[in-house]
DNA sequence: ACATTAAGTGATT
DNA sequence: AATCACTTAATGT
C-alpha cells in the first residue's frame, strides 16, 4: 500500500492528513539505474519525492558537454524544480538515476496548494531548497578554485554515500564524464589518491578507503 | 590467439 | 588542467 510506504519514509516529516493527501495524489515510480527522469527544455508538470535511491543532476553546456550538480537522496525533493513549476517554467536540469530507486509522483498543481494548508509541508520545501543551494555553491566554489583533485574525492565520497557502497562501479571515463574533463586527468588524480592511500584501484572498480 | 576496451605514462601546450 | 600519442593490462570471443 502506498501509504505505507510513504509513512515508513515520510511519517517524521509530515502529518497525517498530509501524508493521506499525496498517497491519494501521488504515484508510485519505479527506475532502473541510467534512466533518465527528467531533460533540459521538458516542462514540469510533477516532481518527485524519493523514497529510495537516488538521482544525480546534470547541467548542460551548448556542445552537449555534462556536468554534475549534486545528488538527491532519500527524503530528498528536487526543490530547484519547484522554483521552476511555480511559474510554469520548463526544466533547467536534467535527472539521471543513478542507482534502482523508487520515487512518488505528486502533480505541481497539489504541492502548490500544500504550500498553504500544510506548515510541515512549507516546512519541507523550505529546507530542501536549502539543502540544494548548499549542496550547489559547494560545488560551485571546487569549480571557481580549479581544485579538480578535492572535486574527484568529494565526487567518489559522494557516489560512495548514495550508493550506499564504498566499492564504486565505473570507469575513469564515466567519472571524467561528471565532473566535465577528461579521462586522463582522472586516471592521474586516481593514480595520486591511490598512493595517498585513500582508495583503491581496479579495472571498473574503485574502492573508497578514506570515507 | 586476437580484438576490444580500460587504464597508465611521458611529453607538450 | 587538457590533449596527444603510445604502452600496458584486463576481458570478451
Amino acid at each position: 500500500m502506498l501509504l505505507d510506504t510513504l509513512t515508513e519514509h515520510y511519517g517524521f516529516v509530515f502529518e497525517a492528513p498530509l501524508l493521506k493527501e499525496i498517497a491519494q495524489y501521488g504515484q508510485l515510480k519505479k527506475v532502473a539505474a541510467g534512466m533518465q527522469l527528467m531533460d533540459i527544455g521538458a516542462p514540469i508538470t510533477q516532481m518527485p519525492l524519493l523514497l529510495s535511491g537516488a538521482i544525480k543532476i546534470l547541467r548542460e553546456d551548448e556542445k552537449g558537454d555534462e556536468l554534475l550538480l549534486y545528488f538527491i537522496e532519500r527524503g530528498d525533493t528536487c526543490a530547484m524544480s519547484f522554483s521552476c513549476c511555480m511559474g510554469g517554467a520548463k526544466s533547467e536540469i536534467r535527472a539521471v538515476a543513478e542507482t534502482d530507486s523508487e520515487m512518488i509522483m505528486v502533480p505541481v498543481s497539489q504541492m502548490e496548494k500544500w504550500m498553504f494548508t500544510y506548515k510541515s509541508w512549507q516546512q519541507f520545501i523550505l529546507d530542501s531548497y536549502q539543502a540544494r543551494m548548499k549542496e550547489l555553491l559547494q560545488t560551485v566554489d571546487t569549480l571557481a578554485f580549479l581544485r579538480m583533485d578535492d572535486r574527484l574525492l568529494k565526487h567518489l565520497q559522494d557516489k560512495a554515500k548514495v550508493t550506499g557502497d564504498d566499492h564504486i562501479h565505473a570507469t575513469h571515463q564515466e567519472i571524467a564524464y561528471d565532473l566535465h574533463t577528461s579521462r586522463v586527468v582522472i586516471s592521474r588524480l586516481l593514480k595520486k589518491l591511490e598512493n595517498e592511500g585513500k582508495i583503491s584501484l581496479h579495472r571498473n572498480d574503485i574502492t573508497v578507503i578514506d570515507l
